[in-house]
DNA sequence: TGCATTCTCCAAAGCGCTTTCAAAATTACG
DNA sequence: CGTAATTTTGAAAGCGCTTTGGAGAATGCA
């Protein structure tokens, strides 16, 4: 069933119909209604080919992924998020996932060319990001999930990483801690460099001096909090609160402290960053773990309204948000051991 | 740059370019030379809604995520695998996200007539999915991941949960345990029952009736996986085994364990399913943790590969794979307690 | 009633590609 | 060298939609 048919059985040009289904004032609402009773009855929607041929409409949102592994838990959380937006306007995510940087670039020129996709979400940010450049420069509209700096004005949606880092160190500080591992996420990225700003500020207003040997960057998984939680225990004297970049990390940090012999909340205190997994709630941790937190899903969510104002013509130097970060106090954090 | 300007560039008609770079033999090799180096030159790639409109074509595989909770850590690594075979091929995927199981088929109506995708994979069935009848009749093609009992013939890869659930069971009564609780997934779902039938099969093997109470039903998650073991455990006499579902449930089971002061591997043993992810190794838990281990990942990679022989003319009827799952042994399982 | 407006509707062009049908150029062969 | 067979190229139709530029019908006003 095509417009050329529905039209005929209607008695009507392709014109009409296509007016009347599209909204379109000049068409007496009694033929609007008759079109569009007969479009329900006869199941009839536009080809996404052709509509896309004759407006430029495509009507999906880009979203690359690289490397296999970076399709997570996180980009998971945030995928659902922004699908969830996206289909209440019938619009769907185009996703692609690549191996490399270049791979990525290529794909974005791709993505332009063939004009698959209205707009794009970029996101894991490094500071200098050369893609919010070039997608700029592809005229491919993009909302960026963190931050970057360019000179060219874009969208973004961030939170506040930098706060969140600085409430934590904060607070591991008020409970009179002065060793503090900071186990961050990998190295070069914008938020974990964000984080360890946070981080040092906090210390430094405080007049301590951040140790180098007590920052360390990796992946977001049990396996690296677990090393590198070992790595910081091995020093003398040991640090005395670590501050965990994500869930997963929080799990090896966790596993690590047990593995020493040491009690959680009491010899060590660990506050994480939580960005909201239903399937891993620090509430349900033993013990319940101290964290910052702050949905990921949410943030889809609300990149994907952003992306349709962008696509609606919306300017995207208008188009900023960051998002504060709160800090939940559980059993995870408590004063230093005495001598500690 | 379009094919009309770039055919004017070369002196071509848009016949002869556009054949040049689809490979097709009518065209002299010199001629062939010209254009591709031309159309690289100037960076040229055809609209994708030119060209599904024209061939029918569209270059992406759809998939929908019911309730954005589906979209959880199974379905990232499958999406994970799925996008790295597809990225191969310069094919998307479509994402969509949907509320209700009404919604889902709805969408897939959407793709059909609006001819969004080139075929679909279908996942999380349950025995008699109408997902399934439905594509059929639009004749969209699918390749479903999970089995279903249909009339029609369709494409179709599952693991060999049954045998799995059989060999985990099994296992566990050559230890020595007869009372074993099986934390399964969500009632209903093909897969679990296939793994409810195959821990039956085995107990009533050695003559032993499996007891309802012992059996339950729920989300993958450590909520889930706490509280129903804390339910196994009130019984009494109380199991002295348990099967778990995934890695999440596996947590669940743990810390339930745990907070009840007893022993993982010798109170109470534990075997989950491990779907494989990077984050959450079996591995790494304290005690390590005995499992059934197969790949989403590898499966979603395989699924793509069967989906283009799908699209490319391969008969529904002459794809089906059941993939077998091996029993890893490790620390969570032991013998029962003397007087279990 | 006559003319100017305003409503409704339609034919046809155009979006960028593939593909059929046919023509032009080249090669093969007696 | 002339003709048939084969390569190589092109014009134009068609994919299904939107949208421009009119045309016809209905309405308003004097």
């Amino acid at each position: 069933m095509n417009l050329k048919q529905l039209a005929k059985e209607l008695g009507l040009s392709q014109t009409t119909v296509s007016r009347a289904l599209s909204g379109y004032p000049e068409v007496k609402p009694e033929t609007r209604k008759r079109v569009t009773e007969a479009a329900a009855a006869l199941d009839y929607r536009p080809n996404v080919s052709a509509l896309g041929l004759a407006t430029g409409r495509r009507g999906s949102i880009g979203m690359v992924m690289r490397g296999g592994a970076e399709f997570g838990p996180h980009l998971s959380e945030f995928l659902g998020g922004v699908g969830e937006r996206l289909a209440h306007d019938e619009i769907d995510i185009s996703v692609s996932t690549v191996e490399t940087y270049e791979d990525e670039l290529r794909t974005y020129r791709r993505f332009a060319q063939t004009k698959r996709v209205d707009a794009v979400i970029l996101h894991s940010p490094v500071p200098l990001d050369a893609r919010a450049r070039l997608l700029t420069e592809l005229k491919l509209p993009f909302v960026l999930h963190g931050r970057t700096e360019t000179t060219q004005p874009h969208a973004w949606l961030d939170i506040d990483n930098r706060g969140a880092a600085r409430a934590s160190t904060k607070h591991l500080l008020q409970l009179g801690h002065r060793r503090i591992g900071l186990l961050n996420g990998p190295a070069g990225m914008t938020f974990a460099e964000h984080r360890e700003q946070g981080y040092r500020e906090a210390l430094t207003r405080r007049g301590i001096k951040p140790a180098p040997h007590l920052i360390a960057n990796g992946l977001f998984t049990d396996e690296t909090g677990f090393r590198i939680t070992h790595e910081f225990l091995d020093r003398h004297p040991r640090p005395t609160a670590i501050i965990a970049g994500s869930m997963m990390s929080a799990l090896g940090v966790m596993r690590a402290i047990r593995s020493r012999g040491l009690q959680l909340g009491k010899d060590v205190s660990l506050i994480a960053h939580d960005d909201v997994f239903a399937y891993l709630s620090a509430d349900n941790m033993v013990p319940a773990i101290t964290t910052t937190r702050s949905s990921m899903r949410a943030a889809g969510f609300r990149i994907a309204e952003l992306i349709l104002q962008l696509v609606a013509g919306a300017p995207p130097a208008s188009i900023h948000e960051l998002w504060p970060v709160e800090l939940v106090q559980r059993a995870s954090t408590g004063p230093p051991p005495e001598g500690g």
